[in-house]
DNA sequence: GCGCTTCGCAAGCAAGCACTTGCTTCACCG
DNA sequence: CGGTGAAGCAAGTGCTTGCTTGCGAAGCGC
């Protein structure tokens, strides 16, 4: 069992698979993409369908291992934290867009596979909606609105925009970088960001 | 060439290719849908890419003449208009989610297909940012921030909402008509609505 | 040097795929 | 009523797919 060997594989079958999907992620072709013979893959991972959930697992924690974008537990500058966790949320999910999409789009055939990245997702949000509660308690931020439509309204935002940039591109005129800030800036004057001395920003 | 029989066949053709994408749609599947035999459909269309083809055009015609939610030309009670018009496009968007899924996932296979599917939004999105323009000159919204990027704001609010509302229901404790109402209340705020006296909301 | 494991290679299998052919049936039209 | 076009049906073509089998070669510890 040569775990250089086994790497490989996982990696070529994960982007292979989110290049063509489960059926166009032919055997033949993630065996050539890993640079190994298609009974190798056979022998390794028994089926087709084995390999490419052993894949889309290790792709996963792979992308769980790069650190996800963290809001701090003590808010002292909401917009400058808000808009580099936004950055590199933004730049994240621009990464794995083509993973996203298959995935996603995949999920009325085989809804369990798709539910497996939903969790990584979920816990950014997550943590977007603690951070909005907690501005809210310092007096940092207006309470006249829906702290959980508020989180989908960032995150809506920023996953439309990481998803649908290439296909689109003249609806983005601009970088993802400019995006973090303007998005941000825009969000923090719909939920009511205040300064320190409670003045409106 | 019996039209009936075409019709039958485009509709199965296209309810086909959204659950199952381009290689999932066999031709023996779409046969089957449409409640005709196979040979049929190579008679019709020549070759399964063609038949294809033909139906996401007429799925998108078909799209298309369900009348698009329009903005008025002359804003008179913004948050209202907006959050009207926001509903019908949520709904709207939600109920061919399927069809988008699959058609941005197979962007990067082959990007003329889908990029047939962007013009629909891009007038959409053009539509809503006329409207931004409109309110600035009207003095019913502020300036200070940048037209593009606020109309992007709120597109992809609405439709990360429509796309993943059903992949990950927990993140949407709300209605789709709620959904509306809150995400304009908060882009209102977003981008300074006042109303017709000048006062902010 | 000898087992033992692991890989590559060539070949092949059954099933499913897009697509074709030849024939029958049947409705419609003059 | 006879002819024409369109649909159904059965069969089959060549290709790809997931997966298997048998065998030889390379590494590697004892």
């Amino acid at each position: 069992m040569n775990d250089h060997h086994n790497h490989r594989i996982l990696e070529a079958a994960a982007r292979v698979f989110e290049e063509h999907g489960t059926r166009g992620a032919t055997t033949r072709r993630i065996a050539e993409a890993a640079g190994v013979n298609e009974v190798t893959l056979f022998r390794h991972f028994g089926t087709k369908e084995k390999l490419l959930r052993a894949a889309l697992e290790w792709a996963a924690g792979e992308q769980q291992e790069r650190s996800l974008p963290q809001l701090p537990d003590v808010p002292v500058d909401p917009v400058a934290e808000m808009t580099e966790w936004c950055r590199a949320h933004l730049h994240s999910l621009h990464e794995c867009r083509m993973l996203i999409r298959t995935t996603i789009s995949e999920f009325q055939e085989n809804p369990d596979t798709a539910m497996c990245g939903t969790q990584i997702p979920a816990r950014v949000a997550n943590g977007l909606y603690a951070y909005i509660l907690r501005l809210q308690e310092k007096g940092l931020a207006a309470r006249n609105y829906d702290a959980r439509s508020a989180t989908a309204l960032l995150m809506g935002s920023v996953f439309a925009d990481a998803i649908t940039r290439d296909i689109a591109p003249t609806r983005f005129p601009y970088s993802i970088d400019e995006a973090a800030t303007q998005y941000v800036a825009l969000f923090a004057r719909a939920i009511g960001v205040k300064d320190s001395r409670g003045e409106t920003q």
